[in-house]
DNA sequence: TGTACATCAGTGAACGCGCGTTCACTGATGTAC
DNA sequence: TGTACATCAGTGAACGCGCGTTCACTGATGTAC
């Protein structure tokens, strides 16, 4: 992550003052007024629309997001987060913290919870990649706050007592990452809080894109049912 | 599925005529031209861009499909042909028929080996909706034949021992989808096929939407792991 | 085999829109002395 | 406390594009007799 300036055009460093207020609130207007048009254009979001919205002309949005790509990263970073608050909180609220198994369905279903209701902003984060658009570096801090609680989560399980027997390159891949997330966990825990992540993010995927359309009315049960063969499969 | 009248605009229902063979070829170029611009474009597919490249006036495509919509129709339901013919050619292929851990392995590579080698088209299935457009019926029956192979494979393993214990809504639904498929299996085989394809999907979409970037470098053998350990969960 | 008529593919102009971004500008707010 | 200057938010016009779809039309291909 390069260590950017992190001057936006046209702020203004302290806050307090007058001016510092009202630019964060038209900010956080501006934002809130494209997250509204996620919803029915998704990810090629017109910046004049936003504007025309917001009761500004279309130059003015330049004062809050240098570009239209500004904006969007704005968004991604926010949807992150918000995910992320989520699911930390719900695992946070659960108080018998040695119920592994519980804590997990928990934080799993605040995922679902958060995508259903901001199905936009989910397929922004998880869905297709927006063409032309380059996640900068900023992103990847707020990206990993959701598998950050399962990792923590699954790794409080009793290790596995055989070896994880892996090729070369993944293992090598597997100490970078242990790394980089600061938890010690071996390489089965690991790649069983993989297995947690991803299947997590399919089956939400899958609801929130169509896939289970006239297939499962059941929703909620089928998530459970499905989560809970995981948790077993990751031995929760 | 309604029964609607299959008669494309300008249809000539017998082949066999210089301008019937013509007319076959031109909508392939445009198809083919339209899944390149899918690649840069994503599913913001422009319809005049499409005609320019292939060399003729943007009204002249109305000779071929009936609107934008249509075109992407058209793209959606040869992808799920492409991946459904690659899935069932593997598994064909696969002469040891009782090994089903492998069938099964290699009916999940061609999966991701196609996702890798057509990510556009991939993205238009099972990546984010596009906005504004409603995937009409004729789609679930080629939607439908990747995950059949994987329930036929899945299926052929010896059945669970205990029966499930699942809630009557979610049971109904399971119900209802066995007549559908018309595949003889148990609620609990049902359910694991589910997983698995769920899980697969799950997997290459985050490989293909970027997920794993800076984090899984040995991609091949983190698929062979990820999905051996799922094929261990459903008992292959 | 020839001819009259119907069908079809493709053209080019037009309708009525939309977009991101730049620029010179005005008037209000903030800051330093 | 008052004043001069600097900063900032927002305007409105413009640049140079793009889009899907409709329509009347021409000229070529196909069909029925």
């Amino acid at each position: 992550m390069a260590p950017k300036e992190d001057k936006e055009p046209g702020d203004t460093r302290r806050a307090g003052t007058i001016r510092a207020r009202i630019r964060a609130e038209m900010t956080d207007e501006i934002k809130a007024t494209a997250r509204r048009h996620l919803e029915t254009e998704g990810a090629n979001l017109s910046l004049r629309a936003v504007a025309r919205d917001v009761g500004m002309v279309s130059s003015a949005v330049y004062r809050y997001f240098a570009s239209r790509d500004d904006l969007l990263t704005a968004l991604i970073v926010d949807a992150y987060n918000a995910v992320g608050e989520a699911v930390e909180q719900a695992d946070a609220g659960h108080v018998a913290r040695d119920d592994l198994r519980g804590r997990f369905l928990d934080a799993c279903r605040a995922v679902r919870t958060w995508g259903l209701a901001h199905p936009a902003e989910y397929a922004l984060l998880y869905g297709s990649p927006v063409p032309g658009y380059a996640a900068p570096g900023d992103t990847v801090g707020p990206a990993a706050r959701t598998p950050m609680v399962l990792v923590r989560i699954v790794s409080s399980a009793p290790r596995a007592t055989a070896p994880a027997d892996l090729a070369p390159a993944l293992a090598a891949d597997l100490a970078r990452l242990r790394e980089m997330i600061e938890v010690d966990l071996d390489d089965t825990t690991l790649m069983r809080a993989m297995t947690a992540w991803i299947y997590l993010f399919g089956l939400v995927s899958f609801e929130l894109f169509g896939q289970l359309n006239n297939m499962i009315d059941a929703r909620d049960t089928f998530f459970d049912a499905q989560m809970g063969a995981i948790a077993d499969q990751i031995g929760l």
